[in-house]
DNA sequence: CTGACTGCAAAAGGTTTGCAAAAAG
DNA sequence: CTTTTTGCAAACCTTTTGCAGTCAG
């Protein structure tokens, strides 16, 4: 699983560096995290990292395919790595609650938009806003 | 159509302002727009019009349901009328194109949610992101 | 009149950049 | 030894907030 991400790195021309490598770490260990939680985990190990290496480096390695991002909330986006389970966040926007379906579920959607428009959806990359049923629930009572 | 826009806002506790009158008008003319976008609009009107002014109006505007907003880019959202036609976004990461499907194309997934998840989906508020026809037709030729 | 609303300026949150020093190959 | 990468500090951009004056009702 997790073997030779070095070498895709070099593949592409980059260079090896143990702040990439804890950033990578980190991103697998946290599963979905922030610029700032990474810098956070990162930081348990080596203290000395900079934020700005943590997003240079995520640019990296999003670039060769070892992670990728998604917009989550309105906030921060969410970095996780690419060997995951690939599945769509849906963002309750009353509770904020999330939860997570397998993106097969999207299948003859995302074939919809290929039939129909011609257009390849990467469907980790966004999340699905709404209510939940928790919410749903809640509302009626009222 | 652009009616009682005067009668909700009063309704629900809030007062009649010119600048409230301004952002709407520009909200509804140019149909997707950013806050920065909305403020040069209204500004064309009335010049001492401040961008606060447009996030708390944006603010007060979606919460009595005359406008909503959605996310297309990474950066900013943007604003549009509640009655004009619901549809999706569909993002191109690759060069940024934006192209605008129907929502009832999502019909079936967004059943496809309910059913299984009991989430009830905000289709209008997401964009969908990925490649568009022409990007993969290029990437093909390389 | 009185409280809601606005303009202004300052702060905050997140991300980017220039540069010199440090490290990789 | 050459080039990339990093740390640091400052810049940037978008959004938020506090406050005092202004305006709608």
């Amino acid at each position: 699983m997790s073997r030779d991400w070095d070498e895709v790195l070099r593949e592409h021309g980059y260079r090896i560096t143990p702040q990439r490598q804890l950033v990578l770490e980190a991103v697998n260990s946290l599963g979905h995290a922030t610029p700032e939680e990474l810098l956070a985990e990162v930081q348990k190990t080596a203290g000395a990292v900079n934020l700005s290496t943590i997003y240079r480096t995520l640019e990296v390695l999003e670039q060769v395919g070892l992670v990728t991002h998604a917009h989550i909330g309105h906030g921060a986006p969410t970095y996780h790595s690419v060997d995951t389970d690939v599945h769509i966040h849906l963002v309750c926007d009353t509770c904020g609650q999330i939860q997570s379906i397998p993106a097969e579920e999207a299948s003859m959607f995302v074939e919809l938009l290929r039939d129909k428009a011609g257009f390849e959806t990467d469907v980790a990359h966004v999340s699905i806003h709404g209510q939940c049923a928790t919410c749903i629930g809640r509302m009626k009572l009222l």
